[in-house]
DNA sequence: TCAATATATGAATAACTGTTCATATAATAG
DNA sequence: CTATTATATGAACAGTTATTCATATATTGA
C-alpha cells in the first residue's frame, strides 16, 4: 500500500477516478476509432479523401501501395464508418463519411505542428 | 486505369491529395499519438489521471490490472510525451501533460455518445 | 456470351505489442 | 546496514494485424 505525502488526497482522486471510469464498453469504442486511425496507410486514405470523393484507383494513385492493400484498409475504414462508399458503374467511389474525424485529424496535427 | 464518369474529377482530386499528402514523417507522428492512446489500458489511465495527479499504487487502484503492466504502460505514456512523472519520497507521481490529449478524447467521446 | 476492367476477399505469413513473470533499482524506516 | 516499500524493467509468450498472393465478384463493351 502506497503511504506518500498525498495518500490521502490521491486516494480521493483514485476513488473519483473509478466512480467516473467509462465503462468497459465505451473504453472500447474509443480505442476502436483511435485504432483505426493509428495506421500510417489508412491515415493516409483519410489525408487524400480531404480532397474530395474518389474512385479506388486514384485512392490508390494518391496514397501508394498494392491495389489489393488498399482495398483492404478501405475495408477497415468503411467498417468502423470512417468512409463510406457508393458504387458509380464499374467504380466504387470512397468519401469521407464522418467530420469529426478530420477534426480529430486536425486537433493532433496542429498539436504537433503537423503542417496538413 | 480507371475510367469512371468521373475521371477527370477523381484524378484532380488525386493529384491535390497526392500534393498536400504530410510527409512520411508526420504521418508517422501522428499515426503514433493515436496508437498510443489506442489502447484500453492506456486509455483508463488517461481518463483516470484527469482527476488529479496520483502515485503509481492509486493508478493500479483506480484502473485495475497488475503492478507491472500499469508500470509498462504507464513509461509508454511517458515516452509519448502523455504523462509526465515526478518523485515524491518513496513514490512517482503521475499526471497528465498535455492538455491536448483530454480534448481528443473528449471530442471523440461525445461522437461515439460516451458519457465521460 | 466473352473478354476486359475495377474492386473485393480469403488464407498465409511476418511484424508488432500487451501482459506476465522474475528480478532490479531506489528510497526510507529501524 | 538491513529490511521493507514503491516502482521499473528485461525477456518470453500470446494475441493481433498489415501486407502479399492468388482468386473471386461485379460491371460494361463487343
Amino acid at each position: 500500500m502506497a503511504t506518500c505525502d498525498r495518500e490521502a488526497q490521491h486516494h480521493m482522486a483514485a476513488e473519483a477516478a473509478k466512480a467516473n471510469m467509462p465503462g468497459e464498453e465505451d473504453i472500447g469504442r474509443v480505442a476502436a476509432v483511435f485504432k483505426t486511425i493509428s495506421e500510417p496507410s489508412r491515415l493516409k486514405i483519410l489525408f487524400a479523401l480531404r480532397q474530395g470523393e474518389m474512385c479506388v484507383y486514384h485512392v490508390i494513385e494518391a496514397v501508394g501501395g498494392t491495389q489489393s492493400a488498399v482495398s483492404h484498409q478501405l475495408r477497415v475504414l468503411r467498417d468502423s464508418r470512417m468512409v463510406k462508399a457508393r458504387r458509380d458503374g464499374q467504380n466504387i467511389v470512397y468519401s469521407l463519411a464522418d467530420e469529426h474525424v478530420l477534426a480529430v485529424l486536425e486537433l493532433v496535427c496542429t498539436h504537433l505542428n503537423c503542417k496538413i
